[in-house]
DNA sequence: TTGAAAGCGCTACCAC
DNA sequence: GTGGTAGCGCTTTCAA
């Protein structure tokens, strides 16, 4: 193998007979420089492909324009959109983005921060495990002067900015769209009793039930654990097993949703004439799945440039960032599974 | 904002009334030094909190803990999927993952490399988008000593190991479960004619016919530009509507077989018992689709592990390696979509 | 077993 | 407009 050894400043200056640091500033377009000079060191560069080596820039300004991320899971449609739309929002303004993932743990969480805190990224963004209680591997980076932006599954009380979809409104808007279908009996397959996301697209569709003036019901309100398309199957067995059934069914993620429509169809219940079901997130699933699934479109990708602007904005004025949360919006994708009329 | 300055070596030099290099070397337990003064000096750093400014680490070393990834597209199954693989290999062995795409743009690609070369990177693993037909960019990174794997979509003749799902293979699988079932007029919606993936899973097909006494038609063989789900179903029409119409038909890719099974679907044809229908890649829509779409499953988890695990090697051992192609199992998913019999 | 010092490549300050 | 030089934090010779 070949180690041919880059070409450095101290290359330039010497073969070019000036020093290095007029060497420097011509490649930077200092001014108080003359245009001959620059033109003299910018041609050399060029020509013998001169790179700067970006460690030592790195070292001596010490930053590294590289933002880390830290995800729950990859392999997942929002996660990876978000990913995306962070990956082109830094790529957009100089900056690289590093990318791990928690797997849901805490553990694996803390050693992700740790990793990146002790000097490969500027700044966080994160979107915190199942697990994840408390942030004070995340205050690690305040405390360093590091900005951290949380998205989608956030600490409430951790003094950061937070970019999240806007789960009671989307929640709201996605019961009345069943409503003003003339679905009357509305159950809700909820998530975690203790998850933000879960609380919130649930008080919207109580709030949305309210406003309407339907019942509301606690046996029409099943909690899954895994949010899993199983529990899906087997919470719309439960519900439609009630002695008094719902007429559709809104589920807290679009693989619960999935499972709902599965026990349905196995058992006959025709949708959305019978029973109508929403899902939540809008993957690749909802548009393919027979009926098509209606859903709520979270914009990920969106939601990954806003977080990475944010940062790099925080990054730009060198602050840690108030306590703001932005919403971002959500649409209301309307498919078969909730055409009643 | 605080910016609480991190603690250095020189401070712990200077509050131990011991020399810098003394520090260094105790920290990383270098032999010749006393028990004593690592016990001390390991002491002062947990208590301070002392954490090795990684970049300088970096700088000193010449090298980044962090390898590069570039993949034509996030948002898909396969390729989060081998991201996935990599972080966590990577992580086993204390690296971290710089992630890049290229929207299946050659500049985006030289783009992404480039900055990664500047020194972010120790090493590349890239797929390469459908634009990029010769790797100058690519090359560039062994110029300067530094590996590549190349992983799914690959340039054959780039002196690079390369890690790659059996086309033909898992092709030639696919195809003979189709014959097993008992069908007979299989036709194959391939993908791009220069694209290596494609032809290889073209000749796996033919081989399959050609080995069963199949006939084989180019009528029967159209080619995609996209891989879109559009593709699947104009194709799948086309296909119908010849003279001669296959009795089932083998998909570059599940997007692809989505859009046929769709076609399939709507204009009255029985899947699987008129026509079947296989996929490739076995993403989350496979299993979802009604009915289950049969599939390849490419195991991308696995492949970003080994692509990682080959590089981490060569970083290693210093060599930019050697141009070996190793290849990953597959595994057939069989579902209703090919179950004739 | 320890210390002094060079130096990685670059930027930025201070002179001239 | 340009050059000299210090120094970022660390590792690693070389000397003692």
């Amino acid at each position: 193998m070949q180690d041919k050894r880059r070409i450095t400043l101290k290359d330039i200056a010497r073969d070019l007979g000036i020093s290095i640091s007029t060497a420097s500033r011509a490649l930077n377009s200092y001014s108080g420089i003359s245009d001959e000079t620059i033109k003299m060191v910018k041609d050399y560069a060029e020509k013998h492909n001169y790179v700067p080596n970006s460690i030592a820039v790195n070292f001596r300004k010490n930053k590294t324009l590289t933002i880390g991320m830290i995800v729950p899971e990859l392999v997942h449609h929002f996660f990876s959109s978000v990913i995306s739309g962070a990956i082109s929002e830094a790529n957009k303004q100089g900056y690289r983005l590093l990318v791990s993932q928690s797997d849901e743990s805490l553990n694996n969480e803390i050693r992700a921060c740790r990793s990146m805190l002790a000097g490969s990224v500027d700044g966080l963004i994160i979107s915190i495990s199942n697990e994840t209680q408390e942030g004070s591997h995340i205050r690690e980076f305040l405390d360093e002067g590091k900005p951290v932006i949380q998205f989608d599954k956030i600490i409430e009380n951790l003094k950061t900015p937070k970019v999240i979809t806007d789960d009671f409104e989307s929640a709201y808007i996605a019961v009345k769209h069943l409503i003003d279908q003339g679905y009357k009996k509305i159950a809700h397959i909820n998530g975690r009793k203790e998850v933000k996301n879960s609380i919130d697209r649930l008080q919207g569709y109580k709030q949305a039930l309210l406003d309407h003036r339907l019942e509301f019901r606690e046996d029409w309100v099943p909690h899954c654990t895994d949010i899993s398309e199983k529990e899906g199957f087997d919470y719309a067995q439960q519900l439609m097993n009630l002695p008094t059934p719902p007429d559709a069914i809104f589920c807290i993620t679009d693989l619960v949703a999935l499972g709902a429509l599965n026990f349905l169809k196995k058992n006959g219940y025709k949708v959305p004439q019978e029973v109508g079901v929403m899902g939540f997130s809008n993957w690749k699933i909802a548009e393919v799945v027979g009926p098509g699934l209606s859903s709520v479109d979270q914009h990920g990708f969106e939601m990954g440039e806003k977080a990475t602007s944010l940062l790099l904005e925080l990054l730009k004025e060198g602050l840690t960032g108030e306590n703001k949360t932005y919403k971002i919006d959500t649409d209301l994708v309307i498919r078969e599974s909730t055409q009643k009329s």
